[in-house]
Parts: C-alpha cells; sequence; structure tokens
DNA sequence: ACGCCATCTGTCGTTCACTGACAGATTTTC
DNA sequence: GAAAATCTGTCAGTGAACGACAGATGGCGT
C-alpha cells in the first residue's frame, strides 16, 4: 500500500541486481581498458564491485559474456529498427537502414560511442573475446532470420532464404567493423556499413578481372 | 651417411612429429565421439597416445583446434580448387565450384566423410568448439578475401568488395551445413551448398511480402 | 510487526585448461 | 663422434568455471 509502490515497475531485489549488474559491466570495461582483457582476472573485477566471484559467473556465463553484452543490446535494438522501417522495403534494403540508424544513434551519444569503441578493441585483440563475439552473432541469427521471414511472408524453416540473407547481412556488418578498426578509423561505422549493404543490395557475383 | 636419407623429402625427426600429431587427432576424435567434448581431457588424449599433456599443447593451441584441425584443412583445399576454376568465371561463380567439389570430394571417400560429419557434430553441439571453428574462418577470410581479389583484379586493402565477398560465401556456406545439419540431414551437403551460392549469384535483395 | 518462503550471495573445495622454467633425451650437423 | 639445435617430460603455478552448502535478504501474507 501506500508509498511502498515503487517510482517504476520492479521490486528492490530486481533493482539491486540490475545495479550490480552495471557495475560488474563498468568495473570490467575499466579494467579491461587499462590492463587489458586477459590480464584482467574475474577476482579482480569482483573485488571493485564488492562481491564475491563466485556471483559474477551468476550474472555472467564467461569472462568474456560481460564484454560483449553490449553487442547483445545492439542486436536487440536493430530487430527493433526493423520493425519500424516500412513494409515495402525488399530486405536487404530494411536491413541497412536499420543496421545504419542503430549505429548512427551510437555515433552521437558521446559515452556510448567510446563504449562501442572499446568493446571493438577487445573484440579485435583478444581472441577469446573475438571467438565469444562469433559464437553470439550466429545464435542471434535464428531470431534475425525468422524476422527476415516475417516480412519476406515466407517459412523460415521450409525457405532458406531468410537464414541466407541473415547470415549475409550479418557479414556485412562485420566487414564494415571491421574495416573501420583496421583501415579506416576516420570513418564512421555506419557510413562503411551502409556501403557494404549498397553492395549487397547490387549484387556481388563481380566479373574476373579484364 | 649413405642410406640416412629418407625416402621422402624429410628427416627422421620430423616425420616423428607427423606421427605424433595424427595421433594425437585420432585419439581425441575417438574420445570425443565416444564421451563427448568437454568430458574428454587434454590428459586422457595425451595418455593415449602416450605423452604428456605438455607435449599435447605443443602441437595444438588449445583443446578446441584439434577438433577443426579438418575444417582447416579443408580451407587450404578451396584455395588450391579455387585456383583451378577458368578465370573467366564471376567470383561467386567460381567460390561456388571450387567449395562445392571439395564436399564432394569428401562425400565420395567413406572416412573422410565419417570424419567431417563427426566434426560437424562437435562444432555444432560444443559452444567451445562452435567459437574456435567461428574465429578460424574469420582468420581465414584475409587470405580467401586476397585471392578473390587477385582474381577480380583489384587491390584488397582499397577496394572493400572481396573482403564482402569473402565473408558472404562463408556466411553461404555455414547456411548450407547448419541446414544440413539441423533440417536436411538427407541431402547432400554439397548440393545444399550449390544451391545457397546459386541463390547468391542471383542476388538477395527480395522483395517484401506481397 | 512478525515470520515464512523464495531467492540471492559468500565460502569452500575441486576440476581442468593452459603456461613458464628447467633438465634430460634425441636428432641433426659438422 | 662432439657440438648445436630441437623435442619432450616433470614440476609448479595461475586462473576460469562449477557444485554444494549455509547464511543473508527481500517479498508477502497475516
Amino acid at each position: 500500500m501506500s508509498p511502498n509502490t515503487t517510482v517504476e515497475g520492479m521490486g528492490l531485489r530486481e533493482r539491486k541486481k540490475q545495479r550490480t549488474r552495471k557495475a560488474l559491466i563498468e568495473a570490467a570495461f575499466d579494467l579491461f581498458g587499462t590492463k587489458g582483457f586477459e590480464a584482467t582476472t574475474v577476482d579482480e573485477i569482483s573485488e571493485a564491485v564488492e562481491v564475491s566471484s563466485r556471483t559474477f559467473f551468476r550474472y555472467f556465463g564467461s569472462k568474456e559474456d560481460v564484454a560483449i553484452s553490449i553487442q547483445l543490446q545492439q542486436f536487440l535494438e536493430v530487430y527493433q529498427a526493423l520493425e519500424a522501417r516500412p513494409t515495402h522495403e525488399p530486405v536487404v534494403t530494411a536491413l541497412r537502414h536499420a543496421v545504419v540508424d542503430v549505429l548512427r544513434a551510437y555515433e552521437e551519444d558521446e559515452a556510448d560511442a567510446s563504449q562501442f569503441a572499446c568493446v571493438m578493441d577487445l573484440v579485435q585483440h583478444s581472441p577469446a573475446v573475438m571467438a565469444r563475439s562469433l559464437e553470439m552473432c550466429t545464435e542471434q541469427l535464428d531470431e534475425l532470420a525468422r524476422r527476415v521471414a516475417v516480412r519476406m511472408g515466407v517459412d523460415p524453416v521450409t525457405d532458406p532464404r531468410p537464414k541466407l540473407v541473415a547470415s549475409v547481412a550479418s557479414a556485412a556488418l562485420q566487414v564494415a567493423v571491421r574495416a573501420w578498426r583496421e583501415d579506416e578509423p576516420d570513418e564512421k561505422v555506419s557510413d562503411l556499413a551502409d556501403r557494404a549493404f549498397a553492395l549487397l543490395e547490387a549484387g556481388i557475383n563481380y566479373p574476373a578481372a579484364g
């Protein structure tokens, strides 16, 4: 009754969990940023938040999982953005805009942008994070394919095309991110992704040299 | 001196190493097949070959690496097959035939086929192997992109298209393999891959439902 | 306000992947 | 055959991850 009703919709316990989770992520990124991923131990992260390392593993399945938590979040945002696209757009075009919109949103916020860059650094320089990131992406491919199938109005188990589109789109995004980190740090990722998807739209069975 | 010259081109030490390596792979697959990947310890693999576990790690960087050694070999074979394709073929078409040819070769040999199926089982059911496999594939993407660039007669660092083609082709192959394992076990992987690449050739920016 | 129950957390102990250092064995080379 | 290079085993250690148990804490009915 009365003032006990929380302003938001969740109990005290749930809020505490969210705080712990957020604190673990922040502490982890602090340490990853200064000492590097492999040099940082789970114990150090846990001590910084004053919880036991056992508790860390109740929030995250592995040390890698905390590093890619932002990437996972971005996938969910792409799903949202995809549903917001007009239904008459061809699938790759819709995916292109959805991805670019999400990336632009991150570029506009200073904090988001630097955290995003930090994650990409981890993915690029720590094999374990890279591996986990790739694994997570393929996990998400099912969901993405399902949504693409809905857009196409076809059955996602019978028709191989939605899975193919989802995988290819994910590959294009990875190429764009990698180009950004390695070759074109001055460009915006969103622009690189935009161009990569544009190439997909145009078809990629290029003729041989001549 | 005299009869010390080896029949083949390598010394005794080198042959011994090859034998140990092969024995480790075989012992590992035996154990993975019966006990599963995570239930098998490196000690068990090493004991089966009568070497120390320390030696195992001098041959393989990780327990996962021994599981995907065949996949790595297949990549090298695709490179070979790609060079054998006529130079007038468009890139995706050439990749399609190269991949399908390699897969068909594995399907024809009984032993190769079952070992291939075993590896795919490991990749599908053991997250750690899956992650390492994906990581290895992205490592190989550089080399594949380089070869695609040569075929296109363009510069692989300036032009983003070769990287895109390589990534997309790899994605298509992964989709085909996955479809084989999960939905169409009765089909041949080579046929599924063939169809996936055919879709790529035709373009994938499908219209929305209507 | 009180207590019951579900859930969360810490502690302890264990397994196992992986690595550096050193010493001994073996192959190669001269 | 001796010296140099390479391979291997042993030892010791780190750190990730998990199972089990006990204590703490928030949720909830009365």
